[in-house]
DNA sequence: TTATCCTTCCCCTTAAAAGGGGATTTTAGT
DNA sequence: ACTAAAATCCCCTTTTAAGGGGAAGGATAA
C-alpha cells in the first residue's frame, strides 16, 4: 500500500520543491496541499491521508496547534514536523504535541524517504536528537535565538549595526553582540559567508 | 501535438526544477535531459525532441557550440537558451549560433509558458532585448563581468579583500575595486545585502 | 529556587569595507 | 587598426566589522 501524503507549508516552493521530490519516490503519492491552517484543516474534513508533513510557521496558526487539532480528527495520521534550521527549538513542542518525527526543509530525498519508511513502518524518526541538533550543539551551539533570527535579516536587507539598533531600540553594541553570536553560531568567518551559509540553510 | 523537451543542464538542481515545472504545463513534454555536452549529443544520434533548453554553461563544451552541432545535426531543433543573471552578455552570441529565444534559470512558470507556445508558434523569444538587460543596464549597469563574478564567489565564502587577492594573484586594491562594481551594479549598500542578492537572484 | 539561557550593554584594539576620486594596461570585438 | 570594455592599480578618508574580553538584569524551565 503506497502511503498518501499531505504536504503543508505557506511557502508555494517548499511545496512544489518537496512534491518534486516525493514524485521521485515510486513507493508513495502525494495526494494534495495546503498553504495555510485553515485550507489544511478543510482538507481533512471530507478528505484524509497518511502521513502529513507540516511545517512549524504557518502564517494563521502556529503548525503545533495545527498538529494537536489534526489528531484530535483524525488520530491515526502521522505527523512530521517540517522545520527550518533556526527553528529545531520546536521539535520537542511538535513532539509533545503527537508528531510522529521531523525533517529539515532542506533534506536530501534520502533522508525524506528513511523518515517516510520508519514511520510507515510504526517507528518515530527524530534523526535530530542524535544527529543533528546535538551534534551541532555540542560543536558551537547552533541554535538560533528570535532575536538573533531577527537581527539576521536585517543584516542581510543590508543594514549596519547602527542602523538596526535604531530600528530595534536597543544600542549599537547590542546588535554588534548579536552579530558575534550568528558568525561564532553559525561558524563562519565574516558577515559575507554568514548570509550565504544563512540564506543556503533556509534561516532566513 | 504536445511539444517534446530536453533539458540541459550540469546542476541537476536545475535540471529537476525545470522537470517539475514543465510538468505542471499539461501541453508539454519532457522527453529528457543531459547534464553535460556529450551526453547531449549522444542523445541526439538516435532521438530528437521539438525544444532544448540549453544551459551556456556546460563543464565539456560551451553551449554556443553544443547550439551550433545541435543545429547542424537536427535543423529543424528549437533551441532556447538557459542562463543565469550573470551571463546576458552571451545571448547574443547563441542567437547568432541559431537559438530562437532564452530563458533566465529563475524564471516563472508563466515565462516558461510564454517562451514555449512563442517558439512553438514559430516566432523567437528574446524578452531580455527590451525588457531584462536593456532596462536593468539603464539603471545602472548590471551585467557582471567573469572576473567580478569570480570575485563574488570568493567574497561569498567569506574571504576578505587581500585573501582573495593573494588567491587570484592581484593586488587588494583590484578586489576592493571588483568588490565596489559588484555593490554598485547590484544597486546594494554593502556586502550582507549583495550576497543575498548574488543568492537570491542565482548569480552564485 | 537555582541554574541556564537570552538579551542587553560596555571596554579595548585591529582589520576590513565603504565612498570618493583617478589612471593604466590588456583584452576582445567591429 | 581602432575602440570600447574589462582588469588592473593607486591615492585619500571615514565608517563598520571583527576579535578579545566582561558583566548585569530578566525570563524560564528543571
Amino acid at each position: 500500500m503506497t502511503p498518501r501524503i499531505f504536504i503543508v507549508d505557506d511557502h508555494p516552493m517548499v511545496v512544489e520543491g518537496m512534491r518534486s521530490m516525493l514524485q521521485q519516490l515510486p513507493s508513495v503519492e502525494v495526494c494534495g496541499h495546503a498553504t495555510n491552517a485553515r485550507s489544511c484543516m478543510g482538507y481533512f474534513v471530507n478528505n484524509t491521508a497518511d502521513i502529513v508533513l507540516l511545517d512549524i510557521n504557518l502564517p494563521d496558526e502556529s503548525g503545533i496547534d495545527v498538529c494537536k487539532l489534526l489528531l484530535q480528527q483524525k488520530p491515526g495520521l502521522k505527523i512530521i514536523a517540517l522545520t527550518n534550521f533556526d527553528q529545531l527549538t520546536y521539535i520537542q513542542r511538535m513532539k509533545d504535541a503527537g508528531a510522529k518525527g521531523y525533517l529539515l526543509k532542506n533534506s536530501t530525498l534520502d533522508e525524506i524517504e528513511q523518515a517516510i519508511v520508519a514511520i510507515m513502518n510504526g517507528q518515530e524518526y527524530w534523526l535530530g536528537r542524535d544527529n543533528l541538533r546535538d551534534s551541532l550543539k555540542d560543536n558551537n551551539q547552533l541554535l538560533l535565538t528570535r532575536r538573533e533570527v531577527e537581527v539576521l535579516k536585517l543584516i542581510a536587507e543590508g543594514l549596519t549595526n547602527p542602523e538596526i539598533a535604531d530600528k530595534l531600540f536597543v544600542s549599537a553594541s547590542t546588535i554588534d553582540s548579536h552579530r558575534k553570536s550568528l558568525i561564532s553560531k553559525l561558524q563562519v568567518k565574516n558577515t559575507a559567508a554568514l548570509i550565504r551559509t544563512a540564506l543556503e540553510n533556509k534561516i532566513i
